[in-house]
DNA sequence: GGCGGTTGCGCG
DNA sequence: AAAGCGCGCAACCGCC
């Protein structure tokens, strides 16, 4: 049972190579098609850890088949973060390697096979390139200011994208039919070839109250200059601003704008595209956004209206177990600065409510607002105002983004608690800040600069919490999952077979978003699971940040629906 | 008719 | 019109 690293490349134009670099064997070729039983047999023989250029191009025709892998190494991902990573400071060669920073080559539908990257996205793909750059990766943590910390990021990083891949296999269970009924409710009944008939009388009513019949709605220039000839003095045609004037068309205005981005981004014809066999299917991007979360293409699935919720539907004789973290990204702050007080507000409750019982400020909303208003930079306004009563309570939480604001703002970079870094400040950046100090520099000159300062600042400051904030999502993620992998399958006749040959008889990953998770499992395993979802949560806050005392507690449901009871 | 920029709004 | 971070997407607009 010995853990074995088997590295995997292309050997030719329909053959792969698989090598076992801790053994003095030779490498092993394969046709393309027998990948997926040549890990299915490797993983039953014990553990090992699988090496290849790009989860995203080689897991989902792995999945397909049936076989899933219990670990993973993404040289793609990898690079990524030891690139830029600060505390990587001899990298043995690995930065000067620019065909390591090409994008996946996952089509957005995820369902080539063994695709081991390609032409068209430059990354390499034979056997030696991949061992050569594993090589250099080892040598560039070993030797980097942070090995345990670095070692971890790059472990959770590919187990993201493994467990990426797996959702989008997977997929979300969804009920057309509640969907349906709820655009039906919402929307009015479907015309042929106009708009729905709730929106139709919206228009109208809009129109009525612009007396414009043929107003235009749709386009923010035209619809502004209705407005003015209404008398309705507004810069722009946003909910926000037409909510604070009282005239007769702002209500029937929000509604309409209201309806019509239910229509256009989650209707009948969103439906149509994305939910097929009664699964949505997202892509989902490990490492999409700066700070290391994730990003999606495709069906907005990050972007999923929580009216939509009621529509995610376990399968018959099958559940949900939704949970998300409270307030993980002020948790994740107070862990990083080793800020007791704050910790203690946080523990074992709402942390919103502790920071009021400290008494830095006097309501949940104002506590809520100051937090936000820390790790986001806010300077004026409530928010604003707020913030010197909670640097007086929690100094050592608010000394950490203001430190990182300020290396931000000088020009410098940051970097998350198990080391992703943030990007260095750009050619232009820098031309302006020292065009600023010129002794020719006008006053604008020195605006702009000390704005864009603000501006870099305010990045910095909110990338240490948010990306590791990810970094405990990742770790959440990559334990929950391993897991789940333990639940003994269900008789086949209860199979779920939409979720694809390898999860439809397990509880498995359905949706992930930022601090939030749904599992969809059989009934007699949900009790189980959500046990699962708490433990793994624990443990990704021991594995973070060790006997810090600071708890991380979910807000959990079992229920047919995701949707918030 | 394709393409990038703008506006607005959904999510955390 | 957000104030104060990070995203993706649809629709419209002006341009080539």
């Amino acid at each position: 049972m010995a853990s074995d690293t088997v590295v995997v490349g292309r050997a030719g134009s329909d053959r792969l190579a698989l090598l076992t670099i801790d053994r003095d064997a030779p490498s092993v070729e394969i046709p393309v098609e027998r990948l997926a039983d040549a890990i299915a047999d490797r993983e039953a023989r014990g553990e090992v850890r699988w090496v290849w250029a790009d989860t995203a191009s080689i897991y989902p025709g792995v999945l397909k088949a049936g076989v899933r892998v219990a670990r993973a190494w993404d040289l793609r991902l990898v690079h990524g973060i030891l690139r830029d990573a600060e505390g990587v400071v001899d990298d043995h060669g690995l930065r000067s390697h620019r065909e390591w920073d090409a994008g996946s080559a996952a089509p957005a539908t995820g369902d080539t096979l063994f695709d081991l990257g390609d032409a068209s996205t430059g990354l390499p793909d034979s056997l030696d390139a991949a061992v050569a750059e594993y090589r250099r990766q080892l040598a560039a943590i070993a030797s980097s200011s942070t090995p345990g910390a670095l070692r971890l990021l790059c472990a959770a990083e590919s187990a993201g994208a493994l467990v990426a891949a797996e959702l989008h296999a997977a997929g979300v269970p969804w009920s057309r039919t509640a969907h349906e009924e709820m655009l039906e409710r919402q929307l009015g009944t479907r015309r042929g070839g106009g708009l729905p008939a709730r929106i139709e009388q919206t228009a109208a009513a809009v129109r009525e109250a612009l007396d414009d019949p043929t107003a235009s709605l749709d386009s923010q220039p035209r619809l502004l200059r209705s407005l003015h000839r209404a008398g309705l003095q507004v810069t722009s045609t946003s909910r926000w601003e037409l909510a604070e004037h009282d005239h007769p068309v702002v209500a029937p205005l929000i509604a309409y704008k209201k309806l019509m981005r239910l229509y256009t981004a989650n209707g009948w014809a969103w439906m149509q595209e994305w939910v097929h066999d009664d699964r949505f299917r997202p892509v989902y991007v490990p490492a999409g956004v700066v700070t290391g979360r994730w990003a999606s293409s495709g069906g907005g699935a990050l972007q999923i209206p929580r009216s939509l919720r009621t529509a995610v539907r376990a399968d018959p004789g099958w559940t949900l177990v939704t949970a998300d973290v409270a307030q993980l990204e002020p948790r994740v702050l107070a862990a990083m600065a080793r800020d007791t007080a704050l910790a203690e507000a946080a523990s074992g409750r709402d942390l919103y409510a502790g920071i009021v019982e400290r008494g830095a400020v006097g309501s949940r909303a104002e506590a809520k607002l100051a937090m936000l208003g820390a790790m986001y930079g806010a300077t004026t306004g409530e928010s604003g105002r707020l913030l010197p009563r909670l640097r007086r309570t929690f100094p050592r939480a608010m000394q950490l983004v203001d430190d990182a604001a300020r290396t931000g703002e000088n020009g410098g970079v940051v970097h998350t608690w198990l080391g992703r870094t943030s990007p260095a400040a750009g050619d232009a950046w820098q031309q302006l800040q020292s065009l600023a100090s010129d002794a020719t520099a006008s006053g604008a000159d020195e605006t702009r600069a000390r704005r864009s300062a603000r501006d870099r600042g305010r990045f910095t400051r909110n990338f240490v919490v948010q990306g590791t904030a990810a970094e405990w999502a990742l770790a959440w993620l990559a334990d929950l999952r391993a897991r789940l992998a333990a639940f003994p399958p269900v008789d086949a006749a209860r199979a779920a077979s939409a979720s694809g040959p390898m999860f439809a008889r397990s509880p498995h990953l359905a949706f992930f978003l930022h601090d939030e998770i749904v599992v969809h499992t059989p009934l007699e395993h949900a009790d189980a699971v959500a046990a699962a979802v708490r433990e793994s949560a624990a443990s990704a806050g021991r594995l973070l940040f060790g006997t810090f005392p600071i708890d991380f507690p979910l807000d959990l449901r079992i229920g047919e629906t995701a949707e918030k009871g």
